[in-house]
DNA sequence: TATAGTTACTACAACAGATAAGGTACGACA
DNA sequence: TGTCGTACCTTATCTGTTGTAGTAACTATA
């Protein structure tokens, strides 16, 4: 079993931005961090990605530059985290805690590996 | 800040079938005790408790009887956890803490409370 | 008597993130 | 020639959650 739509729903955008904190970047390499940070254990799909992309530029958090690829020349849609974006990761991040600590309320004693 | 309808999402299962395990029981005591357990933390909406109800009935997982509430013989409806919703609840236990893996390479170290 | 609050639901429409299906374009490799 | 990898986009659809509203009976307070 992997992970289900409804459980990362929400997430896309928190791991998009913790990608974008250092340096802009752009979309087949977001996707590429995504699986290999998370030891193959999610794939987000392409249209999650474009899709979180223009929500979030809508709202502020990141923002777009055409750029392209230093090898080919080839062009290159980049995207770089704005300040409301930090502000937004790190709400983010503090609501990742709170959840946490709900939902390990209701998940079985034998499950819950970091149990305290 | 709270817990957002997105993060959640996916979850609402995983509780009421939580407090399913040990006893059936019915919309308005579910409700208090996801509020209770959360340390009011979340609550619940009526809808999305009732729907959530339908949906896991359609999907096998619990099954619903008419009661009464014993201090006044008001009718009341009850649900009790199917084998198939046992099942349901332990992969989802699972699918938890794969989630949780993922999800913390992406929190910041200094909000990374259980970090290792 | 009136009002508010609690219990216990149901119906319906709308929202929003995720996704399936498909398309475009180019270079490398067999 | 065909497939694979890179890089991205459009459109329509799905589904859990939610807002709004309604029903109905009981209880406590003013």
């Amino acid at each position: 079993m992997g992970i289900s739509s409804d459980v990362i729903r929400g997430y896309n955008d928190t791991m998009i931005l913790y990608l974008l904190q250092n340096a802009p970047s752009y979309g087949y390499e977001i996707s590429k961090q995504i699986r290999q940070l998370s030891d193959e254990k999610y794939v987000i799909k392409e249209t999650t990605l474009y899709s979180a992309f223009n929500r979030m530029e809508k709202n502020g958090y990141i923002e777009s530059f055409a750029g392209e690829n230093p090898e080919n020349g080839k062009k290159r849609t980049y995207y770089r985290i704005t300040e409301a974006g930090r502000v937004y990761y790190q709400e983010k991040c503090e609501e990742w805690n709170l959840t946490k600590e709900v939902v390990e309320k209701f998940i079985a004693e034998e499950f819950a590996v970091g149990a305290n």
